[in-house]
DNA sequence: AAATGAACCTGTTTGC
DNA sequence: TGCAAACAGGTTCATT
Protein backbone atom coordinates (compact mmCIF):
# COMPACT_ATOMS: atom_id res chain seq x y z
CA UNK A 1 0.00 0.00 0.00
CA UNK A 2 2.53 2.72 1.16
CA UNK A 3 5.01 4.38 -0.48
CA UNK A 4 6.99 7.55 1.17
CA UNK A 5 3.96 9.70 0.92
CA UNK A 6 1.86 7.60 2.53
CA UNK A 7 3.95 6.58 5.12
CA UNK A 8 5.06 10.10 5.82
CA UNK A 9 1.40 11.07 5.92
CA UNK A 10 0.49 8.48 8.68
CA UNK A 11 3.71 9.70 10.74
CA UNK A 12 1.65 13.15 10.65
CA UNK A 13 -1.26 11.69 12.01
CA UNK A 14 0.70 8.96 14.65
CA UNK A 15 2.09 12.19 16.11
CA UNK A 16 -0.96 14.27 16.19
CA UNK A 17 -2.69 11.62 18.33
CA UNK A 18 0.00 10.04 20.29
CA UNK A 19 2.65 12.51 21.35
CA UNK A 20 2.67 12.76 24.97
CA UNK A 21 0.12 9.81 25.37
CA UNK A 22 0.49 7.11 28.40
CA UNK A 23 0.07 3.55 27.02
CA UNK A 24 -2.39 1.54 28.84
CA UNK A 25 -3.15 -2.33 27.78
CA UNK A 26 -1.58 -3.76 24.81
CA UNK A 27 -3.57 -6.81 22.61
CA UNK A 28 -2.33 -8.96 20.32
CA UNK A 29 -4.96 -10.72 18.48
CA UNK A 30 -2.38 -13.06 16.57
CA UNK A 31 1.08 -14.23 17.07
CA UNK A 32 2.83 -13.44 13.65
CA UNK A 33 2.53 -10.78 11.78
CA UNK A 34 5.09 -11.20 8.76
CA UNK A 35 7.24 -11.85 11.36
CA UNK A 36 6.74 -12.62 15.14
CA UNK A 37 5.42 -10.12 17.12
CA UNK A 38 7.73 -9.10 19.97
CA UNK A 39 6.57 -10.41 23.28
CA UNK A 40 7.71 -7.07 25.11
CA UNK A 41 4.91 -5.10 23.32
CA UNK A 42 1.98 -6.17 26.57
CA UNK A 43 5.09 -4.62 28.86
CA UNK A 44 4.59 -1.38 27.62
CA UNK A 45 1.97 -0.27 30.17
CA UNK A 46 2.52 3.42 31.65
CA UNK A 47 5.06 3.77 29.30
CA UNK A 48 4.91 7.31 27.20
CA UNK A 49 5.48 8.04 23.97
CA UNK A 50 8.01 10.80 23.13
CA UNK A 51 7.32 11.28 19.42
CA UNK A 52 6.79 9.42 15.91
CA UNK A 53 9.74 9.54 13.43
CA UNK A 54 9.81 7.91 9.86
CA UNK A 55 12.89 6.42 7.96
CA UNK A 56 12.15 5.10 4.47
CA UNK A 57 9.17 3.42 4.60
CA UNK A 58 9.08 2.77 8.61
CA UNK A 59 7.54 4.34 11.52
CA UNK A 60 9.72 4.78 14.44
CA UNK A 61 7.52 5.53 17.29
CA UNK A 62 10.02 6.71 20.16
CA UNK A 63 9.44 6.03 23.96
CA UNK A 64 10.05 7.42 27.24
CA UNK A 65 11.51 4.40 28.39
CA UNK A 66 14.10 4.40 25.64
CA UNK A 67 12.41 1.78 23.63
CA UNK A 68 11.64 2.59 19.90
CA UNK A 69 8.91 0.56 18.20
CA UNK A 70 9.82 -0.25 14.66
CA UNK A 71 6.53 -0.74 12.56
CA UNK A 72 6.31 -1.35 8.32
CA UNK A 73 3.12 -1.13 7.34
CA UNK A 74 4.02 -3.71 4.01
CA UNK A 75 1.69 -3.50 1.39
CA UNK A 76 -2.07 -3.41 2.98
CA UNK A 77 -0.86 -1.87 6.62
CA UNK A 78 -3.36 0.42 8.63
CA UNK A 79 -3.08 2.75 11.98
CA UNK A 80 -6.17 4.03 12.66
CA UNK A 81 -6.94 5.96 16.41
CA UNK A 82 -10.50 4.98 17.94
CA UNK A 83 -12.01 4.93 21.28
CA UNK A 84 -11.29 2.62 23.18
CA UNK A 85 -14.75 1.21 23.40
CA UNK A 86 -14.80 0.40 19.42
CA UNK A 87 -15.23 -2.98 18.19
CA UNK A 88 -12.62 -4.94 16.31
CA UNK A 89 -11.83 -4.46 12.98
CA UNK A 90 -11.88 -6.75 10.36
CA UNK A 91 -7.99 -7.54 10.33
CA UNK A 92 -7.35 -5.43 13.28
CA UNK A 93 -4.12 -7.56 15.16
CA UNK A 94 -2.65 -5.28 17.54
CA UNK A 95 -4.49 -2.97 19.70
CA UNK A 96 -2.47 -0.46 22.34
CA UNK A 97 -5.08 1.19 24.42
CA UNK A 98 -3.55 4.78 25.37
CA UNK A 99 -4.79 6.30 28.63
CA UNK A 100 -6.87 8.98 27.33
CA UNK A 101 -9.65 6.29 26.57
CA UNK A 102 -8.58 6.29 22.97
CA UNK A 103 -6.57 3.46 21.58
CA UNK A 104 -4.23 2.64 18.35
CA UNK A 105 -5.42 -0.37 16.55
CA UNK A 106 -3.31 -1.75 13.78
CA UNK A 107 -5.02 -3.60 10.93
CA UNK A 108 -3.80 -5.35 7.96
CA UNK A 109 -5.27 -8.00 5.58
CA UNK A 110 -2.40 -9.10 3.56
CA UNK A 111 -0.11 -9.35 6.83
CA UNK A 112 3.31 -8.57 5.26
CA UNK A 113 3.54 -5.69 7.77
CA UNK A 114 6.11 -6.39 10.54
CA UNK A 115 6.86 -4.45 13.84
CA UNK A 116 9.81 -5.06 16.80
CA UNK A 117 11.03 -3.18 19.61
CA UNK A 118 14.48 -2.15 19.89
CA UNK A 119 16.48 0.07 22.41
CA UNK A 120 17.54 3.27 22.06
CA UNK A 121 19.69 4.08 18.53
CA UNK A 122 20.06 0.40 17.86
CA UNK A 123 17.47 0.31 15.08
CA UNK A 124 20.38 2.00 13.12
CA UNK A 125 22.65 -1.20 13.10
CA UNK A 126 19.83 -3.20 12.51
CA UNK A 127 19.70 -5.30 8.94
CA UNK A 128 16.46 -3.35 8.26
CA UNK A 129 17.96 0.07 7.95
CA UNK A 130 22.00 -0.64 7.37
CA UNK A 131 21.31 -1.66 3.56
CA UNK A 132 18.88 1.71 2.81
CA UNK A 133 20.08 4.36 0.68
CA UNK A 134 19.38 8.28 1.91
CA UNK A 135 16.33 9.35 2.11
CA UNK A 136 15.18 11.53 -1.39
CA UNK A 137 15.55 14.99 0.30
CA UNK A 138 18.58 13.95 1.71
CA UNK A 139 21.77 16.58 0.45
CA UNK A 140 23.17 13.18 -0.37
CA UNK A 141 20.57 12.33 -2.79
CA UNK A 142 22.43 14.41 -5.64
CA UNK A 143 23.12 14.44 -8.71
CA UNK A 144 26.39 13.25 -8.65
CA UNK A 145 25.41 10.34 -6.31
CA UNK A 146 22.60 9.26 -9.04
CA UNK A 147 24.63 9.56 -11.89
CA UNK A 148 27.26 7.59 -10.40
CA UNK A 149 24.72 4.80 -9.61
CA UNK A 150 23.11 5.22 -12.60
CA UNK A 151 26.51 4.72 -15.06
CA UNK A 152 27.35 1.39 -13.09
CA UNK A 153 24.12 -0.25 -13.77
CA UNK A 154 22.61 -1.79 -16.56
CA UNK A 155 19.12 -2.23 -15.29
CA UNK A 156 16.17 -0.57 -16.44
CA UNK A 157 15.70 2.40 -15.00
CA UNK A 158 12.38 1.87 -13.31
CA UNK A 159 13.64 -0.65 -11.29
CA UNK A 160 16.57 0.70 -10.16
CA UNK A 161 14.74 3.50 -8.89
CA UNK A 162 12.62 1.57 -6.56
CA UNK A 163 15.82 -0.60 -5.27
CA UNK A 164 15.80 0.97 -1.44
CA UNK A 165 19.77 0.65 -1.36
CA UNK A 166 19.67 3.47 -4.14
CA UNK A 167 16.87 5.47 -2.63
CA UNK A 168 14.40 4.94 0.02
CA UNK A 169 10.40 5.90 -0.47
CA UNK A 170 9.93 5.36 -3.94
CA UNK A 171 7.57 2.66 -4.93
CA UNK A 172 5.83 1.43 -7.92
CA UNK A 173 3.13 4.24 -8.28
CA UNK A 174 6.09 7.22 -7.63
CA UNK A 175 8.49 5.31 -10.21
CA UNK A 176 6.25 5.58 -12.51
CA UNK A 177 5.03 9.21 -12.10
CA UNK A 178 8.90 10.53 -11.95
CA UNK A 179 9.84 8.68 -14.81
CA UNK A 180 7.22 10.68 -16.90
CA UNK A 181 7.30 14.02 -15.66
CA UNK A 182 11.20 13.22 -16.58
CA UNK A 183 10.59 12.22 -19.82
CA UNK A 184 12.20 8.93 -19.42
CA UNK A 185 10.99 5.66 -20.63
CA UNK A 186 10.60 3.08 -17.79
CA UNK A 187 12.84 0.30 -19.48
CA UNK A 188 15.86 2.77 -20.31
CA UNK A 189 18.85 1.24 -19.04
CA UNK A 190 20.06 3.10 -16.50
CA UNK A 191 23.82 3.51 -17.52
CA UNK A 192 22.39 4.95 -21.15
CA UNK A 193 20.52 8.27 -19.61
CA UNK A 194 22.39 11.41 -19.64
CA UNK A 195 23.57 13.87 -16.74
CA UNK A 196 21.24 16.38 -17.64
CA UNK A 197 18.60 14.15 -17.59
CA UNK A 198 19.43 12.36 -14.64
CA UNK A 199 19.35 15.75 -12.84
CA UNK A 200 15.61 16.25 -14.02
CA UNK A 201 14.83 12.76 -12.98
CA UNK A 202 16.40 13.74 -9.28
CA UNK A 203 14.34 16.68 -9.53
CA UNK A 204 10.92 15.13 -10.86
CA UNK A 205 11.41 12.44 -7.83
CA UNK A 206 11.29 15.25 -5.47
CA UNK A 207 8.69 17.07 -6.84
CA UNK A 208 6.32 14.13 -7.61
CA UNK A 209 6.39 13.13 -3.80
CA UNK A 210 6.54 16.40 -1.76
CA UNK A 211 3.26 17.15 -3.80
CA UNK A 212 1.83 13.29 -3.09
CA UNK A 213 2.63 14.07 0.72
CA UNK A 214 0.67 17.70 0.45
CA UNK A 215 -2.04 15.70 -1.41
CA UNK A 216 -2.32 13.29 1.98
CA UNK A 217 -0.87 10.57 -0.08
CA UNK A 218 -2.64 8.18 -2.65
CA UNK A 219 -5.66 5.78 -2.06
CA UNK A 220 -6.45 3.05 -4.53
CA UNK A 221 -8.32 0.74 -2.69
CA UNK A 222 -7.14 0.83 0.72
CA UNK A 223 -4.64 3.96 1.58
CA UNK A 224 -6.28 5.57 4.65
CA UNK A 225 -5.09 8.36 7.00
CA UNK A 226 -4.84 7.78 10.79
CA UNK A 227 -8.36 10.01 10.72
CA UNK A 228 -9.52 7.01 8.19
CA UNK A 229 -9.88 10.04 5.46
CA UNK A 230 -8.09 8.82 2.17
CA UNK A 231 -5.75 10.94 0.40
CA UNK A 232 -6.24 12.89 -2.60
CA UNK A 233 -2.94 12.44 -4.91
CA UNK A 234 -4.43 9.47 -6.95
CA UNK A 235 -6.52 12.35 -9.11
CA UNK A 236 -2.87 13.74 -9.65
CA UNK A 237 -1.98 10.30 -11.23
CA UNK A 238 -0.52 10.99 -14.76
CA UNK A 239 -0.18 7.76 -15.70
CA UNK A 240 -0.41 5.18 -13.12
CA UNK A 241 -3.41 2.90 -13.52
CA UNK A 242 -4.44 4.61 -16.88
CA UNK A 243 -3.53 1.98 -19.33
CA UNK A 244 -5.39 2.94 -22.57
CA UNK A 245 -6.43 6.96 -21.10
CA UNK A 246 -4.65 9.89 -23.34
CA UNK A 247 -1.26 11.49 -22.11
CA UNK A 248 -2.14 14.95 -20.92
CA UNK A 249 0.69 16.22 -22.44
CA UNK A 250 0.00 15.04 -26.03
CA UNK A 251 -2.84 12.53 -26.08
CA UNK A 252 -1.12 9.14 -27.37
CA UNK A 253 -2.50 6.18 -25.40
CA UNK A 254 -0.52 5.35 -21.99
CA UNK A 255 0.90 2.21 -22.27
CA UNK A 256 1.54 -0.70 -19.51
CA UNK A 257 4.11 -2.80 -19.66
CA UNK A 258 5.55 -5.30 -16.47
CA UNK A 259 9.28 -4.90 -15.32
CA UNK A 260 10.78 -7.38 -12.78
CA UNK A 261 6.64 -8.37 -12.17
CA UNK A 262 5.55 -4.91 -11.66
CA UNK A 263 3.42 -3.22 -13.31
CA UNK A 264 5.03 0.20 -15.54
CA UNK A 265 3.04 2.94 -17.28
CA UNK A 266 4.09 5.52 -19.70
CA UNK A 267 3.74 7.48 -22.34
CA UNK A 268 5.47 6.15 -25.63
CA UNK A 269 5.67 9.65 -27.31
CA UNK A 270 6.43 12.14 -23.78
CA UNK A 271 9.10 9.35 -22.57
CA UNK A 272 12.12 8.52 -24.71
C1' DA B 1 28.15 -8.44 -8.16
C1' DA B 2 24.03 -7.74 -10.51
C1' DA B 3 19.68 -9.10 -12.17
C1' DT B 4 15.55 -11.90 -12.09
C1' DG B 5 11.78 -14.46 -10.12
C1' DA B 6 9.43 -16.50 -6.36
C1' DA B 7 7.65 -16.23 -1.86
C1' DC B 8 4.93 -14.26 1.95
C1' DC B 9 -1.14 -13.57 2.33
C1' DT B 10 -5.82 -11.95 1.48
C1' DG B 11 -9.15 -9.33 -1.10
C1' DT B 12 -10.86 -7.54 -5.39
C1' DT B 13 -11.25 -7.37 -10.24
C1' DT B 14 -11.26 -9.59 -14.75
C1' DG B 15 -12.29 -13.01 -18.08
C1' DC B 16 -14.36 -17.19 -19.67
C1' DT C 1 -24.18 -16.52 -11.98
C1' DG C 2 -19.97 -19.10 -10.93
C1' DC C 3 -15.40 -20.00 -10.81
C1' DA C 4 -10.52 -19.54 -11.71
C1' DA C 5 -6.89 -16.60 -12.84
C1' DA C 6 -4.64 -12.31 -12.50
C1' DC C 7 -3.38 -8.55 -9.88
C1' DA C 8 -2.50 -5.20 -5.81
C1' DG C 9 1.07 0.23 -2.82
C1' DG C 10 6.76 -4.01 -0.15
C1' DT C 11 10.63 -6.63 1.17
C1' DT C 12 13.59 -10.71 1.37
C1' DC C 13 15.53 -14.84 -0.26
C1' DA C 14 17.21 -18.12 -3.71
C1' DT C 15 18.75 -18.85 -8.19
C1' DT C 16 20.87 -17.58 -12.55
Amino acid sequence: MPELPEVETVRRGLAAHLTGQVIGRVQCFRSTLRYPLPAALGELQDVAIESVERRAKYLLIHLQSGAVLVWHLGMTGQFHVLPSDAPRLTHEHIRMDLQNGQSLCFRDARRFGYVDLMEGDSWRQHRWFSVLGPEPFDAQFDVAYLYAACRQRKIAIKPLLMNASLVVGVGNIYASESLYRAGIRPQTRADAISRPRVKKLLDAVQEVLSEAIEAGGSSISDFVQVDGKPGYFAHNFRVYGREGLPCGQCGELIRKITQSGRSSFYCGRCQK
